[in-house]
DNA sequence: CAGAATCCAAAATGATACTG
DNA sequence: CAGTATCATTTTGGATTCTG
């Protein structure tokens, strides 16, 4: 739970209302989140199987992810057929799928332009 | 100063160095800092001119972010003139403009395409 | 002016145990 | 299988005070 008047939450609250952009990177700097895109992307649609794929994810984690990325649209949660127990899929949506190229643009920019300094700071 | 030692710190090292993305993405999900890259851009380039600008950022934030966009060499400090006390100016680098007009893209994605819920989780 | 140092508040992550 | 709940740890942000 968020405490919605300190500082800390209401400069958060202004930079995202200023640009969509800082929501944009805010949702995409939760840890594990881009992974857990790629892999349904890459066919891991089922919690157990991204589970295995993103080895160190905790579960708590990866159910929070899959939460957020189905809030955004960015994925299909597809489930509740009540004759089996608790089968559910994952899939992209349209705009996960452009989400993804984005993506790839950014990572090949930063491969290319982005010097990585030490990080003894 | 952070324990190297922690889950925590190991799963974010493992990110990063599993793709470059991740370390752009941490780097630009420290709060302010695009804002700090396009206040400079849009000619803010004294420390006390860019706090003037981003009306909330505090000092110590503002130092932080300068010297981490110093570090990836996205801005150029150019100080240390003896004769005038303190007159540091701040530009950005060639990588500095192309990660700026990277972010206007994503910008506009942002606006297009990704549907932001309501925050009551 | 341009920060650095210190300290406290708040948020994110993760380990573990549990559930329908 | 696909999560949820609780708790502790780790990390980040920010207010304030101080300095060359």
């Amino acid at each position: 739970m968020r405490k919605t008047s300190s500082t800390n939450f209401l400069n958060q609250a202004y930079l995202e209302e200023k640009c969509a952009l800082n929501e944009l990177i805010y949702l995409l700097s939760k840890r594990w989140i881009t992974e857990v895109l790629f892999s349904i992307e890459e066919g891991n649609n089922r919690f157990s199987s991204l589970k295995e794929d993103l080895r160190y994810i905790s579960d708590n984690i990866l159910a929070d992810r899959l939460k957020l990325l189905e809030q955004h649209k960015l994925i299909n949660r597809n489930g509740h057929t009540p004759e089996v127990p608790s089968r559910v899929e994952y899939t992209l949506t349209s705009t996960g799928h452009s989400l993804s190229e984005l993506l790839d643009g950014m990572c090949q920019f930063a491969e290319k332009n982005i010097h990585f300094p030490d990080k003894s700071s």
